[in-house]
DNA sequence: TTGAAAGCGCTAACAC
DNA sequence: GTGTTAGCGCTTTCAA
C-alpha cells in the first residue's frame, strides 16, 4: 500500500474524512474523544498530509518565494537567513531561487515561472528595468528589496541608501580624506543601489565643499571580491591615486583590502576602507572594515509581513507601499575605528 | 475570473484540456497547427500551470529539500548554490531549510516534517544520531552530507576526512611543524566529521613518528568565525603553545588568524593556519589561507543524483550508497605557500 | 459535533 | 492526433 491518506487515517478511527480533516487543521469544534482518537490513528498509520490536496483546495501553496541574485553573495545569504525564520514564524515555507542577477530570470521570478507554485514572491533584483514591472500579466504579489525601481510599481523595502552613502562619505571627510574613489558607483544612468550611493557621495562633496574628483567613481561588472580588488589596484596605480575608498558592498570592501595589501599600501594610514551591509567577514578582516550596517531583521521582517498583507488581501491593486529600512554606520579599523 | 485553468484555454483554442496538457508537457504527437493554437490561447489567456493540480494527479511535486545547519556558514550557501543548478538541469526545484544543527530540526527533515513537501531530502546534518535514522517512519528518500552515520542507514556522500586531514598535517609536518593543533577536533567520541579529521590528524603524526601533543586537540561549540579566534587565543596564551593551527573549518581559520593578528602573532612565520572548505574568503584573507578543498560541484552533482534515482525507483529498500567526493589540499599563505 | 457529496486543476488510461 | 472519463487527497459547503 502506499502513503496513507485522510480517508485510510478516517477508516482507521471510526469517523469521516472531515473529522480528521478538523483535527489536522486545529478546528475547535471537536469532542476531545474523537480528537485523541485521530491522533492516534495518525501516529499509527504514520500519517502526513499531502500538501498538493490542500493547496488544490485552499487555492494557496503557503510557500512564498526569495529570489536573490546569489547565496555566494554573504549579503543574500543573511538576508534569506533572516527571511526563513521570519516566514515560519507567520505559517510559511520559503523557497529560495537564485537569478545570478540576470534579467531574463528576474522577469520569471515576478512572473512566478511558468509555474504557479507559490503564493507570492519577494525578489532582490539587479537588472529588472522597470517596463518590466509594467508588463506584468500576472496579479502575483510582489515585494521589491534593495533596488529602487520607479516607486509605485511594487511594495518595496530598502534602506535610504542616498542618506547611508552621505553619512559615510561625511565619515571619510571628517578624516581630512578628499580624495575618496566610489569602488562600484555609477555618476548617471537609471537609480539603482549603486547610482543613488553615488548621489549620496556627491551630496557629501557638496556640502563639504569639496569638488568632485576626476576618474574616481569606478564601475565593476559585479560586486564581488575580485571585482573590488581589480577596481582597488587600477585606482591605487592610476593617475587620480585615491586617498579612499567607499565600495559599495563589503565583498568590493575586502577584494580591495587583499589588493591594497598585495601592492604595498597600508590601511588605514596610506588609504581609508568603507564597504555597505556588514558582512560577518568585516569584523574578522585584517583590518576590521567599516561598513554601513542595514536593518537586516528589520528588512526581513517587513518584507514578509507586507508580502503576506497582499496575498491575504487577494493583491488588491492598491497604492503601493514603500518602507525605509534602518541602517547606521559602523566605524571599524579600516578608517580609523 | 480567477486564474485561467487549462480548461479555459481548451475552450479558447477550440481543443480539449488533454491536448491543452499535451502541449504543456511537450508531448510529441500534436499536430504543428494544434500546438500552434494552444500556444496562443495560452498567451492570450496568461495561463500558467498549477503545479497543485498536477502533483496531486503525479504524486510527485518535482522539489527536493536540501537541509542545511545555517547558510550563515559560507560553506554551505556554496553547496547551496551549486545543488540548486543541479537541480533545475535535472527538473526539480530546491527548496531550502535551516536546521541549525538541531538535532529536532534535523529529525523533522528526514522525517519530511508534517507535511508532503517535497519527493526527497538531501540533509548535512550535525546533531542527527544513528538511532533517528533507524527509527524513521518513512519511506522518504534521503541523502546524508558530510557526516557519517553508520554506513548502511542511508545514501551518502562525504570527502575522504581521515585522507584530507592526514595529507593537511602531513603537509604541516613536513614545514618542520611539530606542535599542531586541531580546533574543532575530538580525540574521542561519535565518528562526526571532527573525529575523522582528528583520527586523520593523528595518523600523520604517527606516520611521521611525532608524539601526539598534549591539550592540542581544542573541541569549539560551533564552527563559526568566533569559534576560531577564542579557541586560537586560548591555545596561544596556554602553556603549551603550538607552532600550527588545524582549523577543521575555514571560518575557524579565519577567525583564528584575526586572533593571531590581535596578540601579535605573525602568520606563518610564527605560525601556520589551515582550514577546511575554500570558502571564497580563503583566497582573499590576509594572509590567504591555505585549505582543503572538497570537490563541491561533484558532492551536490552526486547528491542530486543519488537521491533522484532513489525517488524513481520508489525508495526501493536495498543497501545504501557511499559515494566518496574528490577533494585537495590547496596550500596558500598561511602555511608558506 | 459529525458526516456526505462535490469539486479544486490536472493527467493516466483508454477510446476513437 | 485528439477527446472522454475518472480520480489523485483534500476541504468546503450543507445537512443531519
Amino acid at each position: 500500500m502506499g502513503r496513507p491518506t485522510i480517508k485510510d487515517v478516517a477508516e482507521y478511527a471510526g469517523v469521516s474524512p472531515k473529522t480528521v480533516s478538523n483535527v489536522v487543521n486545529d478546528y475547535e469544534h471537536v469532542s476531545d474523544r474523537t480528537r485523541a482518537a485521530v491522533r492516534e490513528a495518525i501516529d499509527a498509520l504514520g500519517y502526513r498530509i499531502n500538501i498538493a490536496g490542500r493547496q488544490l483546495r485552499r487555492g494557496r501553496t503557503g510557500m512564498i518565494t526569495l529570489a536573490v541574485p546569489d547565496l555566494d553573495i554573504a549579503y543574500f545569504a543573511e538576508l534569506a537567513h533572516h527571511v526563513m525564520p521570519e516566514a515560519e514564524r507567520r505559517g510559511e515555507t520559503v523557497l529560495i531561487v537564485e537569478t545570478g542577477g540576470r534579467r531574463e530570470r528576474e522577469i520569471a521570478a515576478v512572473q512566478g515561472f511558468d509555474a504557479e507554485f507559490t503564493d507570492g514572491v519577494i525578489l532582490s533584483p539587479l537588472a529588472l528595468q522597470p517596463r518590466d514591472l509594467a508588463r506584468r500579466d500576472t496579479r502575483l504579489p510582489l515585494v521589491l528589496l534593495g533596488e529602487c525601481n520607479p516607486p509605485g510599481t511594487a511594495d518595496h523595502v530598502a534602506i535610504d541608501n542616498v542618506s547611508a552613502a552621505r553619512e559615510a562619505t561625511a565619515h571619510l571627510l571628517s578624516r581630512g580624506r578628499r580624495r575618496i574613489a566610489v569602488i562600484g558607483g555609477a555618476l548617471r544612468g537609471p537609480r539603482n543601489t549603486g547610482r543613488l550611493r553615488t548621489m549620496g557621495y556627491q551630496q557629501a562633496l557638496d556640502a563639504a565643499g569639496v569638488p568632485l574628483p576626476n576618474d574616481l567613481v569606478k564601475p565593476v561588472p559585479a560586486y564581488r571580491w575580485a571585482d573590488g580588488a581589480t577596481a582597488a589596484r587600477a585606482l591605487m596605480r592610476g593617475p587620480e591615486r585615491p586617498d579612499a575608498l567607499l565600495c559599495l558592498n563589503d565583498h568590493l570592501a575586502l577584494g580591495a583590502l587583499r589588493a591594497l595589501h598585495e601592492d604595498g599600501w597600508s590601511v588605514p594610514k596610506d588609504v581609508d576602507v568603507v564597504g555597505f551591509d556588514d558582512i560577518e567577514a568585516t569584523r574578522y578582516s585584517i583590518p576590521t572594515v567599516t561598513t554601513v550596517a542595514p536593518d537586516k531583521p528589520g528588512i526581513a521582517r517587513e518584507a514578509v509581513g507586507m508580502l503576506l498583507d497582499r496575498i491575504d488581501r487577494g493583491n488588491a491593486d492598491d497604492t503601493a507601499v514603500e518602507k525605509v529600512a534602518g541602517h547606521r554606520l559602523l566605524v571599524r579599523e579600516s578608517s580609523g575605528g
